[in-house]
RNA sequence: GGCCCCGUAGCGCAGUUGGUUAGCGCGCCGCCCUGUCACGGCGGAGGCCGCGGGUUCGAGUCCCGUCGGGGUCGCCA
């Protein structure tokens, strides 16, 4: 090393030693006859004094630097107690410049808000910056603590290939062309699923990866077109093993942190889920549950609530909402596809108010603040219609009202696992909505094809009914991981494909390696696969996981910093075998 | 694909009911400064107001379109 010590690392112990230093200049403070430069590496920040003018004045920002210098205790008065170094300073005897830096796009400072743009393009700069930096230093401990828990218990990490198969598992596939097989093409995996199933038939019992992991789809806030997942599959397990597998892994990250989780995690069914908090992944970190009120209106005269489903949320003090407020309300929850948001405004003397009290009964508004656990003052949603529609509008009021009223602890860490997910769901449901439903059936999969039903004998005489072991586990509002135990027996996939509508001969195309594998003595296996980025961004207390990720895309898909998807020239076109047509013949 | 918000100097932002020469802070460049630590002082440079149309005597400001960014619904097993 061209350096003795890390810049941050020096204490007062160090004081007369004669060091060598290398980094960056983070700051300089130029007083004529003396400077001070704050000189930054990857261990901290460290204050050098320079005594001559000439070698000062020439210095920049960001100029990467090499300094040797004698440690020494700051007199008096001159200690700053901001930094951990603060009780020393170094007093330059040489100074040389390694690299010069030229003007910088942005300030590589902690205080100044930047653009998200322009530090994405350029990101090697702003992962100078303390936050950004550490993110990535968080990701690595991170990795490292998931690596030791699976360690301890035998896992192999196995890498799968990345030039695979397109197989129909749900989002639509990135697809590379093979020069070698002109018209043919890889798809990019979406997820190692189908691989780690068949080390599971290759008896490695126990296998992880950290795996990336290409999905072709529109974006949102929590999604890159490539991400990361720590996949797990385990053989002669039940749902137990891997949730308690799941757990101590949570745990040894969160300990990075320094929160203890208590586990094990309270399990909520499915069912429990969307009753009570209108979603799939409730986050637990406030109350105000959603009350059902279908009988309670069961014979009300008002029209909007004469439907399959009608339930309420409350909101605490909410009465209290200016008019403009409550047509905010009507435009939010229009927003979210709702035709509006009916509400009961519970006055102080207890009158009720508002649109809708003028349409239910007097007996129907006398018992209703007890009914939703309403107090005076409150105002109280509701939500009316199909079921799960009308629970989704009424779950996303709720964590809207968490965050209004500042119900939601932010502080706070909520771990649940939700169980018992429904096999199937109407393929209608899905169709409707303009996807593409895998296989031709009446029933699609909730998680994926390879879950097993709980009941092997009823569940396809009785799709619409039929549990899953399927898990998910939820922090905070987001689903952070989810597995399933799988099918490992040929004849249970067979009849889950049936109920899917997928034909023998489909089904031997598309997943004919994995049928043929489970043969030859499958045992029975599951896994788990947690959602890395979020579970980083999570831990590094950031919303966006393009923070916890080196250099991510933007919305576009697009790589600010290599500009890249880019065109390619007309050779490389021919050359890749894009517009060729597939040498045998195609079914479809 | 739908909807919402944002594009003004290198960065972060302001810019009134449409009105004359588009401002502020930081940064940058030059000079000064021996104890600062987000140092300070003096001076200076830097703008196709995202792009293209339109309305108007006049557009950063109003209208239409478009591109880019962020969010959200759809989608994402």
């Amino acid at each position: 090393m061209i350096r003795t010590h890390g810049s941050g690392t020096l204490r007062a112990e160090h004081v007369g030693q004669t060091v060598t230093l290398t980094g960056w200049v983070a700051n300089r403070r130029d007083h004529g006859g003396v400077a001070f430069i704050d000189l930054r590496d990857a261990s901290g920040v460290v204050q050098v004094v320079i005594r001559d003018e000439t070698v000062a004045h020439s210095l920049r920002a960001e100029f990467c630097l090499k300094v040797v210098g004698e440690v020494i205790a700051r007199l008096e008065g001159n200690a700053n107690p901001n930094l951990p170094t603060g009780e020393i300073e170094v007093v330059a005897s040489e100074v040389e410049v390694l690299s010069a830096a030229a003007p910088l796009p942005f300030p590589i400072s902690d205080h100044v808000d930047v653009g998200e743009e322009v530090r994405l393009k350029h990101r090697y700069l702003d992962l100078r910056r303390t936050a950004p930096g550490n993110a990535l230093r968080l990701r690595s401990q991170v990795n490292k603590a998931a690596r030791d828990v699976l360690a301890a218990h035998d896992f192999i990490e196995v890498e799968t290939p990345t030039l695979t198969r397109s197989t129909p598992e749900g989002a639509r596939d990135f697809l590379v062309p093979a020069r070698l097989q002109p018209g043919s093409w890889y798809a990019l995996p979406q997820s190692p699923q189908l691989f780690k199933q068949l080390l599971m038939v290759a008896g490695l019992e126990r296998y992880y990866q950290i795996a990336r992991c290409y999905r072709d789809e529109d974006f949102r806030a929590d999604r890159q077109p490539e991400f990361t997942q720590l996949d797990i599959e385990m053989s002669f397990v039940t749902q137990d093993d891997v949730i308690a597998l799941g757990e101590e892994i949570a745990a040894a990250l969160w300990r990075l942190i320094g929160v203890e989780l208590p586990v094990p995690f309270p399990r909520m069914t499915y069912a429990e889920a969307m009753a009570r908090f209108g979603s799939d992944k409730p986050d637990l970190r406030m109350g105000q549950e959603l009350v059902d009120c279908t009988d309670y209106f069961k014979d009300t005269p008002f029209r909007v609530f004469q439907a399959p489903y009608v339930g309420a949320v409350v909101m605490p003090g909410g009465a209290g909402q200016p008019r403009k407020q409550l047509d905010a309300w009507q435009e939010w929850a229009k927003q979210r596809g709702a035709r509006g948001l009916a509400y009961v405004l519970i006055q102080e003397d207890g009158e009720l108010t508002g649109p809708v009290a003028k349409n239910i009964t007097d007996e129907e508004k006398a018992g209703l603040a007890a009914h939703v656990g309403a107090q005076p003052g409150d105002c109280v949603f509701f939500g009316a219609g199909a079921v799960k529609s009308s629970r989704a509008l009424l779950g996303a009021a709720r964590l809207e009202i968490g965050r209004r009223t500042g119900l939601l602890d932010e502080e706070a860490w909520s771990f649940l696992w939700v169980v018992d997910a429904p096999l199937f769901e109407p393929a209608d449901d899905a169709t409707a909505a303009g996807d593409v439903a895998v296989g031709a059936g009446a029933w699609t999969a909730v998680h994926h094809a390879f879950t097993s039903p709980q009941d092997l004998e009823s569940f396809d005489s009785d799709p619409g009914n039929a549990l899953a072991w399927a898990y998910d586990m939820v922090c905070n509002g987001n689903e952070i991981g989810g597995g399933s135990i799988r099918i490992h027996r040929e004849d249970i996939q067979k009849r889950v494909f049936e109920v899917m509508g997928i034909a023998e001969a489909e089904a031997e195309e598309k997943f004919g390696f994995l049928l043929e594998a489970f043969k030859y003595g499958a045992p029975p296996h599951g896994g788990i696969a947690f959602g890395w980025d979020r579970v980083t961004a999570l831990l590094a207390g950031t919303d966006s996981i393009r923070d916890v990720i080196a250099f991510p895309k933007t919305g576009g898909g697009y790589d600010p910093l290599t500009a890249a998807p880019a065109p390619i020239t007309p050779e490389q076109r021919k050359e890749a075998g894009v517009d060729a047509a597939p040498a045998e013949k195609s079914d479809s």
